[in-house]
DNA sequence: ACGTTTTCTGTAACCGGTTACACATGAGGG
DNA sequence: CCCTCATGTGTAACCGGTTACAGAAAACGT
């Protein structure tokens, strides 16, 4: 037995011929070891989980696949755990995880905070923030450069001409969205048509973007450019646009956040500020794993950079061939 | 020890008094029964595998909140387990699987054959075939009517005046794709105007409906109605008619299969045969679980109904609002 | 040749639960 | 009053691994 577990973990003196003995032997057998004694046992379960707010929006798949593969590579296995950002669904997922041993944990959350996440620390369960870090101090951290890419979205609307640029954010208690409303509200409160209205709250949902169209467009006559807090929103946004009667670009340009491949679908494409979703999630999986191998000890904080894509939303003049 | 575990389970004679006090006690220790401990001396994990073959098509992450809501009721977890449609990926996952304990897996998968199931059979682990059966003898079954979606979707392009109808069918390998195929021509071989190079093969996403359109255009100078095997493909083909300047529906009339949200977005919006998703996802998990628990032995097959959904691709004539 | 060190293997305790079994207690029946 | 049975609790074996420890055999140094 004793031996069997040596071969197996390969980590001590084993007789080369009684080693090739136990793999002959473990193939004929089907022998298969058991996660479940190993764990118990004090070994590592190779496991770690991904909490992520919402699985519809192909943002956070595009996260998770990055995590699935650098995942792979290192042989740790992913519990994907969607927990529609409602606070009582992480909680239980996080009891759920403990009680599975799972070796550590990426999460996504704004529900999520410190006082929560001690009984992880006590069990020595590592921890990993992605793109929506409550606390860059005591835990790992990977995002983007949330800021920047609002800005660069803003100037690049500036520098196609617009007069009067609104901007639809989501929702307060995300970090990433208070970074990008922050962005913006930078920029264009040099400017003498700036007021606080042309700012509308949503959700970060397609929806969102809709309703919150709705309600710029009754209320600002004139903008001529919006700024979406991200993807989803922008889809939403184009398409309650062309409902209006609008033209995207000539009347309103609109530019998006994320860099989802939905934005490349619609008619006229979207310009967005893409970020490296896939890096992203790879990176945070990445730090994970040296961190469960004790390759590093120390926390820090990776700040991915965001990139402006042009698209059609954007290149006003241009002649698109038509929808209909 | 003993005791407290019949607390625990409670499934024996405890004194109330007795009972009242280890409650309190665990309370006050903070104790959490270890879900390993519990799965090594032969309970159950409460775990059950979902096996998707693509996190980015929302027709997956659809079924995965069904199935994930009903466990969640039932107080089961859900280890989503993304193959990317490779064998490799699954079998790695199978074993996996077996090695952790899982107490049931949900499958959607055109790789995995009886053969790499035999070891899960031995092991006593029920398995449930979702959308994609690869037999319907020996395991219990949850799909829709692919058949029947796909006739009525020629049937609709038929009654709104399409005189050559083109099929955007998906790999062969996929018995949903080959059902859908199968009703489509089931109808129009009826037809003179039917010749099979009308159907066009692709992949199961947006990039394979833009090429297969691209063959069909090419291919045949008048056809006016296209039916595309999933909405993805839907997707794609819309795209790229646009891009070649065709008018939708007016030039040629477009049908999708699947009923993902996605086809609300474009413009037109897209006639869609809708799937139950949530209903199926919720229909595999619900029977996964009555098995686990005892309460069903048989395996059965549920085959859910379909809809078609008419919206702005099919309904010519009508003056849709410009996108450009 | 003999002591020391290295290599190798087996025994047994342990991880944290479940459960068969033994045993104690009190209630009910004749 | 004694016997039986239902109720309640503790003991110990077990699930399937890991690993500290002990001890045997082989290699090495002098």
């Amino acid at each position: 037995m004793a031996t069997v577990s040596r071969v197996i973990n390969k980590n001590e003196y084993v007789n080369k011929e009684t080693e090739q003995k136990v793999i002959v032997a473990m193939q004929e057998l089907h022998y298969e070891p058991s996660s479940l004694a190993r764990g118990l046992a004090g070994k590592k379960m190779n496991t770690i989980a991904l909490m992520i707010p919402d699985i519809s929006n192909p943002f956070f798949p595009g996260l998770a696949r990055g995590v699935e593969d650098v995942a792979q590579q290192y042989d740790f296995n992913v519990f994907l755990c969607n927990s529609d950002d409602l606070a009582y669904k992480e909680k239980s997922y996080l009891e759920i995880l403990r009680k599975k041993s799972i070796d550590g944990l990426i999460i996504i959350s704004n529900n999520v905070n410190e006082e929560e996440l001690e009984p992880l620390r006590m069990a020595n369960i590592p921890v990993v923030l992605l793109d929506r870090p409550f606390n860059e101090q005591n835990y790992s951290v990977v995002r983007s450069n949330n800021r920047n890419g609002a800005i660069m979205a803003v100037e690049h609307l500036l520098a196609i001409g617009c007069k009067k640029i609104a901007h639809i954010a989501g929702p307060e208690k995300f970090v990433t969205a208070r970074e990008r409303r922050l962005g913006y509200e930078g920029i264009v409160s040099q400017y003498s048509w700036y007021t606080p209205s042309l700012i509308e709250h949503a959700n970060f949902d397609i929806e969102g973007g809709k309703q919150a169209v709705t309600k710029l467009v009754a209320n600002n006559t004139d903008i001529d450019g919006i700024f979406a807090g991200n993807d989803l929103m922008a889809l939403g946004a184009l398409k309650q646009l062309i409902k209006l009667g609008k033209n995207v670009p000539d009347d309103i340009a609109l530019c998006g956040f994320d860099g989802i491949s939905l934005t490349e679908l619609t008619q006229p494409e979207i310009t967005t500020i893409q970020q490296p979703i896939y890096e992203m999630g790879a990176a945070a999986a990445l730090t994970l794993i040296k961190k469960l191998k004790g390759e590093i000890t120390e926390t820090k904080i990776q700040e991915l950079d965001v990139k402006l894509i042009i698209r059609g939303s954007t290149e006003k003049g241009k002649k698109l061939p038509l929808a209909t």
